[in-house]
DNA sequence: TGTACATCAGTGAACGCGCGTTCACTGATGTAC
DNA sequence: TGTACATCAGTGAACGCGCGTTCACTGATGTAC
């Protein structure tokens, strides 16, 4: 049957344009999660699910490429609070570690797509040639390049180098969650220990590892 | 200008057709070296290298996924070799571990493509629905389980479930790769540490991390 | 030894689809005189 | 207060391309009688 548009958007009132902006950056957001890759996303389904047509979201952004990094964007302001919020409040640097890389791969897990989209290959060429330095990904890192080199300080952990320490530690959660999300479709053939149990193993391993 | 072949391979003599079986194997393999996934390397570009028509590879393969499943086996069987020659006549676990770690992040950041076809999330999608408890990759895993099966039997690391240690350290070097492999495409506004001196970083975290 | 036939290893052209993007346009709303 | 005009927030249709795959075929080589 026909191509009837599932929703149609009432057209936004004069002078207020941008509300489009943020109702196409929720949609391809939603769509992402179902569809697990920006190339699996067309632009028409995030017009339709908008209730809009294709041409509409080129008067926001410029290119598909441009429209996912807005995406991102956001993505990553969200990962950051949430990597502050697991740390706060917690003095001791060796449990504020724990709690970080139990919070960071909970995060990965639960929103397999979304990570995927910020720390997987995809991100990438979205990226490419844009200034990174003051966006919340490099904020995030860097919050725990500042927790390594306090515990450094507090004598809490072995005499490292907090940048690549900090290097080696996301490695160890950045790892866990891609091989979770990766295993999640692959079925029974090879099984995998439960998730809570392997996310207590990698904090073992990481916080032996920097002990002092 | 135009539609020229680059190079036309002379028909296989009556019998040997499978000839053409290894040679399709062979250039969908080093396209994928060039352009980083699966997706990006069209069948009409393998035909094309290896001197023949597109469909002459529907003689060999059911369809697309089972030919790049075929480039994944091949690979998994040489990633499982270079496993066992980097861990060959190491008496000592905590040493085999080590240059297992070193040959596996190696091996990872090398030949990035080939990696992310393995382990990544392509690899997923083709895999899914096939049996891969007899494939080269489960086996190489299982080098790993009877590894620190072995050492925490000669009490040279600490009671650990060997399998689910085997993940924790799976997950360490893996992530490693994929942040360096991600991180190779960004350019200099993330500056990642040399990568020996990370792999080394990593190997004495999970190291002191499984010392008995 | 000759010839009809089957088979093998392919070829060339096209189908049909989905995609990102562009183009010319439209109709409602605000503004200037 | 009326009206010509500019602007804003979009629309509908189409372009052009690349893709995986299929279809009907071809020409060389082997085999049976």
């Amino acid at each position: 049957m026909g191509k009837a548009r599932t929703r149609r958007r009432p057209r936004s009132p004069r002078g207020e344009g941008d509300e489009l902006r943020d109702e196409i950056l929720d949609s391809a957001e939603a769509l992402l999660l179902d569809a697990g890759s920006m190339d699996a996303v067309p632009i028409r389904a995030i017009a339709d699910a908008v209730g809009v047509s294709p041409p509409a979201l080129y008067l926001h952004f410029d290119d598909k490429d441009d429209l996912f990094f807005a995406v991102c964007e956001r993505r990553f302001e969200d990962f950051e609070r949430a990597m502050i919020a697991a740390g706060a409040g917690i003095e001791d640097p060796v449990e504020r570690l724990r709690a970080l890389g139990r919070a960071y791969i909970r995060y990965g897990v639960e929103r397999g797509e979304h990570y995927e989209l910020l720390f997987g290959p995809r991100m990438v060429s979205v990226a490419e040639g844009r200034d990174l330095s003051e966006t919340a990904g490099t904020r995030a890192f860097n919050l725990l390049v500042d927790l390594i080199a306090e515990g450094v300080q507090a004598r809490r952990f072995r005499e490292v180098d907090p940048y690549q320490a900090a290097f080696a530690v996301w490695s160890s959660v950045h790892g866990a969650v891609m091989i979770i999300l990766a295993k999640g479709g692959l079925g029974d053939a090879f099984p995998l220990p439960a998730i809570d149990a392997l996310a207590d193993q990698i904090c073992d391993l990481v916080e032996s590892g920097l002990a002092a």
